[in-house]
DNA sequence: GACGATCAAATTGTATACGATCTTTTGCAC
DNA sequence: GTGCAAAAGATCGTATACAATTTGATCGTC
């Protein structure tokens, strides 16, 4: 679904970098990496089989995207967000996701309306079975939800920042989330379908709002990040 | 003013090729380098006496603002965005600025009305001056009003967002602008403060918007790029 | 003289090498 | 045994070198 928007600046893009760049960001969205893991250069190289050249672009990329921290002399992370960080990127949720489902509303067709049942279709299946994989599968197909939207709203530019927002809630997510439902709002993103549908688009933001509400609800953020130097041990 | 937010990351970045970066960015949202413009690794690494890795590395990050964009194995050039690119820029203003400028009123403080009349100030002052790097200034200055609003909104996140929003506007206007008076809006950046001052808020969005719609109005989205393929000598 | 193929120049893509900085450990003194 | 200092190890920062691709030119042929 993403591959339109990707295939346009295909060409402009460094080859090599590139897929190693998608591989981790997708690797990171899905939670198999967890926030704070160390990236070394050598090590993403060598898993790659390319240089140390290759892998480092890919993590400067990532790191502009806010996905990795990288520091100075020290190595590079996966982005480990504060409780600060969480809110500002639902802040900024709440604050373009309406704004992209009514230009989504204005342009869509139903073709698009289609697809996006279908990825719910999917999302549903998905939430039955069991085991990691499909666990996995069911968050990226969450996210992609909100993707689509944004895709469908025929502007790239909040797209890929949507995708950047998207991609860094899965980090909160992961650091911060308490309920073992990963994707709560699953209802939810059909009630948003069903209101566009019928033209309520003022009840679609409403709903889109409470949904993002929803899922940070489900946060829990508490500074409990370094605490294990001392207090860990002093209870 | 920016400096805040960019000492924050300063040591997660490296050294050279920020600087770089910085300086090549500033060039092209001054208008000292123009849009198609070519810009060869060897030639940055020169003009900046460093390798071709970190000129390399800054026309990355560059290309991932969207100011540059590099062509496989061509090179890169300064962006030239298409009419298209330059609507959906401008329509992601429209979408966020509001929501900014909404942000920005909950926290504004005293302190934030005196720099931003202080701002206002300084533009005036350079618009009434003559000369090319007044111009370069004044350019900068309409620029940093919008910016400084996403900062006092406190989302680190959002005045990322808005400072490649802002840049690439100046491409934009620099390839479609029609009008000589480069800040035509120059006095409803003042409405827009004395709106907020007065807290009517919805004011303040309303008159945000008309800005933009201003900015955007002066420009002539005609496709005169590269249309000289065959229709520029079919007439 | 025009068209096409082959070759040379320039530019980017990637890899490797060396130097700088930070972390960690080790050893010594107290 | 504790604390500090110095050295060893690991990792990043930058430069240089070589390979691949593209562009432009030259030469030959029709």
């Amino acid at each position: 679904m993403k591959s339109a928007a990707k295939a346009m600046q295909e060409d402009t893009a460094e080859t090599g970098a590139q897929q190693i760049r998608d591989a981790i960001r997708e690797a990171i969205v899905e939670r198999r990496l967890s926030p704070g893991t160390k990236l070394s250069e050598s090590d993403v190289g060598n898993l790659f089989n390319v240089s140390r050249t290759l892998a480092r672009a890919a993590l400067q990329a990532l790191s502009y995207e806010g996905l990795v921290s990288v520091e100075k002399n020290r190595g590079a992370f996966v982005a480990y967000p504060s409780p600060e960080e969480a809110r500002q990127i639902f802040a900024a949720r709440r604050l373009v996701e309406p704004g992209i489902l009514r230009e989504a509303a204005a342009h869509i067709t139903p073709a698009d309306i289609k697809q996006l049942k279908q990825l719910l279709l999917e999302e549903g299946r998905l939430m039955s079975e069991r085991g990691q994989t499909a666990r996995r599968a069911e968050i990226k197909a969450s996210g992609d939800f909100h993707l689509m939207l944004a895709e469908i709203s025929g502007n790239a530019i909040m797209q890929r920042f949507m995708e950047e927002l998207v991609a860094r809630s899965s980090l909160v997510i992961a650091l911060y989330g308490q309920s073992t439902a990963s994707s709560c709002g699953h209802s939810e993103h059909g009630d948003i379908i069903a209101a566009i549908e019928s033209k309520e688009l003022d009840r679609a933001c409403q709903l889109m709002l409470h949904h993002i509400a929803h899922i940070e609800a489900d946060l829990d953020l508490r500074e409990r990040k370094s605490l294990g130097l001392k207090e860990a041990f002093e209870l």
